[in-house]
DNA sequence: ATTTATGCAAATCCTTTGCAAATCT
DNA sequence: AGATTTGCAAAGGATTTGCATAAAT
């Protein structure tokens, strides 16, 4: 992901299986990410068993959130509602209400970067961690078994019951670190 | 530190105070660490080499945040320079400044928990990564090779350019797992 | 004597909330 | 019908900024 703008594509369709698609950069294979409920199935369970509802605004926002794999936040969201549901657009609100239902729901992840939250999916995503590039904003995702295995050994070690851990390796990507122009100041991560 | 239990932009009211239950745990020997310049000669170096003045404020600051070894946000730091500096307190935007500058100096680091900013020192203080409780927010210190040559591996594979990573393990800590009470959910780590 | 810093108040930015109207089940 | 949601406008809270004054070089 490249934070400011965010790239557009298409409709969501409905699969028998919800297959993935990929934009941004990734260093592992998907494997058969296998699924049995779509995000929007998977979601409505979610709501039902909390005696909430499914509205038309929920729908939309599952189905524009989990159209593409990129990394986003409540605006750029905002904005592609904006642009692909036309006059039936969601108000700022409740972008922020559905997404963090979203989180609750375990179908997105949420994250602070450069001060603001950014998010990206996580019901059948397989785990990874990310390079951040401090120049460009851009996110590499990489994945790595000992990393699991460092974390688990030292919670181990504490006794720490691990529910989750966040890597962030940041830095300047290939491309920025050839250009000339200095780096910005290593913020938030 | 013991973060208070974090109030949520706009819904809550921050607590007036929270109480610093002493200092972090820490898992590894300081062993001797070998600065040749104390915090505030160092800054002092700092501004100079930039054309910025050596104020009283900016040596309080440096002074208290170095008097002890902690983690802390400008809002601790801003209540302790009105207990330990009377009358000659620092404002809080002067605060926020000094902050900043101390971590482009390279004295403090700067990281987000529950929404808001949390320091350490940097200078002179060996790397290292937390353990991050949900339910009583206590960070746990701890520091391994591996992660930097994993960390490094990941980075030389995608040509980028490491200029610090951050690993946050998060979960329950011994005392916590054991109590009952539901933890909080996964939130901004 | 200059120039940079400080403090105050006000402004920003992202995010959340109160409430009446609209929408689900 | 009855309850939950939505959208709007306004509020919140951490952090930043404009500007006149104070302090450092």
């Amino acid at each position: 992901m490249v934070l400011p703008a965010s790239p557009r594509r298409g409709r969501l369709r409905r699969p028998d299986r919800w297959v993935i698609r990929m934009s941004i950069s990734r260093d592992f294979s998907l494997g058969t990410v296998d699924v049995s409920l779509t995000p929007i199935e998977r979601f409505e369970e979610f709501l039902q068993s909390r005696g909430k509802r499914v509205t038309q605004q929920r729908r939309a926002i599952v189905e524009r959130v989990f159209s593409h794999h990129d990394h986003f936040d409540a605006d750029s969201l905002l904005e592609q509602l904006r642009k692909h549901t036309g006059r039936h657009a969601v108000s700022r609100p409740t972008v922020y209400r559905t997404l963090t239902e979203l989180v609750d729901a375990g179908l997105l992840r949420k994250m602070v970067l450069n001060d603001r939250a950014v998010y990206e999916h996580d019901y059948g995503y397989p785990q990874h961690d990310h390079l951040h590039c401090q120049k460009c904003n851009r996110l590499i995702e990489f994945s790595s078994d000992e990393v699991k295995e460092i974390r688990d050994a030292v919670a181990r070690k504490h006794q720490f019951r691990v529910l989750g851990h966040r890597l962030i390796i940041s830095g300047l990507c290939a491309d920025c670190s050839r250009s000339k122009r200095p780096a910005r100041r290593l913020d938030l991560i």
